[in-house]
DNA sequence: CGCCAAATTGCATAGCTATGCAATAATGAT
DNA sequence: ATCATTATTGCATAGCTATGCAATTTGGCG
């Protein structure tokens, strides 16, 4: 028993040998608007189909130096709103004619590695949703001259981009929100220390409440953005901590592991003893078991953005660009109103 | 002011010109385990560092047809076993060389046209984590002879492997489950009609059931595997459906749905008044206040598969391989446990 | 039928790397 | 010092498509 011959793409001069026509024609057929007779277009059409044959970009790729690839670089921590967002991104580049190479990068460990491979397949630009992205990373990644979109990042140079929230105006909001709802004891639940969004959420936070006469806050320290981080160190700090009786925290997936330790962990109620309200709006956040208060950063728009700038970075390249401050919205579900009762 | 000029790669020729040496000498600096001197090594490597030259993959691609490229599709109804499932698939795919290249299928429309476009980047193989794969989609798929590897599926050729998971016999597992718990009467979420993978489970469950002396099993029918349609059934159709005590649900997204439905639409209390299952164990289902009994398919053990699989069908193209299904194991969580209190 | 413009077709080439083969250099043995 | 052996180097080429340019055909029209 033999196995099959290995895969073996028919080439344009197969067909166009098969067709009777030069190779030219072949491509011409392939190319929208280029200068084929009806006839020769028929003839060509028939064998391509008859060899299956499809057109390789790869040769393009080296004539044009456009591959036509987008490397997305993922934090892959848990965070479901990275989920929201790739298929956000896919659905917009798809009409546009890119592809996404996927990557996850741990930490920023291997970053050297890692760029050499993307610039290796020549992809377009880089788009980065790492929560931490270091200086050096950064620098590492652009000695390549490879345009790079960052979000909630603090790098700037001509190769990068950074898209943030509005962290401080939007987490000002949240304190006049939590204020009134009658909030006497704040606590904001920091992510991990090197993450710019976790500390410009932190600052608005504490900024607003200053200016609104409140001098104390608590800020309890997750070690990751994930729901089990939010858990143990809300579980395990928050009696020491003084019992707030409203927490702020860094995004959703914490607030979340922050809502379960107060409910299962030390008997409370949310929101009747304890306030609770993260960041994103993830889709889970809407689901009624935790119906969190947050701030909403729709990923459309964020892709939208995000594609805008990409495009003009495309088109002038080592252009300096400005960088991009989306507007968040404070999203005010059951989790912050202790009068509402849920209703559905 | 003028833009930089556009980005230009330095090619192995100009690495050469200035290192004093031949191209050939510098496509061996890189090649590893080729023949070069120490002396002319260096020369190579600073004259590259110089001009910042990364060798690129791509007319490699063109001699050797291997892309080292593999396409994945994925269905994107908001369904977190995706998210896990892409995540461990990138690190498992990263060090053998492989990247990715991610897509989104909203349906299987369109097939024929994301087929084609795959072919063009040569892909070695598609990965197809769609819930529902079509026969005429996958048949455009398979006519460029790419190895497809596909989940929960019953397509079948030399080009296409499924693996799934014992749908059948964890369902069965889960029917006795609840019978243990005390359920008499039964009803099964169901997913769209055309996926296989719901299909299998009802089979299971209700021959589990008949084979126990239970004739009568509900099922509902939400349209899409996601929270609001779970939500949205369970709302408008367990009255009607009468009330039954026990509900299984086809995925976990349904079943956090349903128990949401049942809580603060319905007044009733999970588990004291109806048992809720699921499948999958998405990350989701561990939260506290779901805590979802359901059944468990270790993406990393899934993934492990898929590449053995894989890899079979890369060395032997054409060969016919065997579908493969995994075990999946129960975990018992208090959505089904009326006596246990919650710990944490 | 003849001529000009327009449309179509074919030829030749660029783009970049890995590699077989032949040539050259280096090494080691005697 | 001479020769045999091994290591290194360079040359030339395959791989596939899009496109500028020149050559050819077609079509229109007087």
């Amino acid at each position: 028993m033999k196995a099959h011959p290995a895969r073996k793409y028919a080439s344009s001069t197969d067909v166009a040998r098969l067709a009777g026509v030069s190779q030219s024609a072949v491509s011409r057929t392939f190319t929208p608007g280029a200068s084929v007779s009806a006839a020769t277009r028929a003839k060509v059409l028939q064998a391509a189909s008859a060899l299956e044959y499809q057109p390789s970009i790869i040769p393009q790729i080296m004539l044009s130096g456009k591959s036509k690839l987008i490397a997305v670089v993922l934090g892959g921590l848990g965070n479901p709103y990275y989920a929201e967002f790739l298929q956000e991104l896919a659905q917009q580049l798809e009409p546009r004619g890119y592809k996404m190479i996927v990557l996850y990068a741990q930490s920023d460990y291997g970053f050297e590695v890692l760029a050499a491979q993307l610039a290796s397949y020549r992809v377009d630009a880089i788009i980065s949703a790492l929560a931490v992205l270091s200086s050096t990373s950064a620098s590492e990644l652009t000695a390549f001259k490879i345009p790079i979109i960052t979000f909630n990042s603090d790098e700037r140079s001509p190769w990068i981009v950074s898209i943030s929230a509005n962290n401080r105006h939007a987490s000002a909001q949240m304190a006049q929100h939590l204020l009134a709802r009658g909030a006497k004891r704040f606590a904001f639940l920091c992510g991990p220390v090197d993450s710019p969004a976790s500390q410009h959420r932190l600052a608005g936070f504490r900024t607003a409440l200053q200016q609104a006469g409140v001098e104390q806050l608590i800020v309890l320290q997750a070690d990751h953005f994930t729901y089990e981080s939010g858990f143990e160190t809300t579980k395990q700090c928050f009696v020491e901590a003084g019992k707030p009786d409203a927490i702020y925290c860094a995004n959703d997936v914490l607030a979340m592991g922050a809502m379960d330790a107060l409910r299962f962990s030390l008997g409370l109620n949310v929101p009747k003893d304890v306030l609770v309200a993260g960041f994103d709006d993830i889709p889970e956040a809407s689901w009624l078991s935790y119906d969190l208060t947050t701030i909403t950063q729709p990923p459309v728009l964020l892709v939208k953005t995000a594609l805008r700038v990409l495009e003009k970075m495309l088109a002038q390249p080592g252009q300096k660009q400005l960088s991009v401050t989306l507007k968040g919205e404070l999203v005010e579900r059951s989790s912050t109103n202790r009068s509402s009762s849920r209703k559905a």
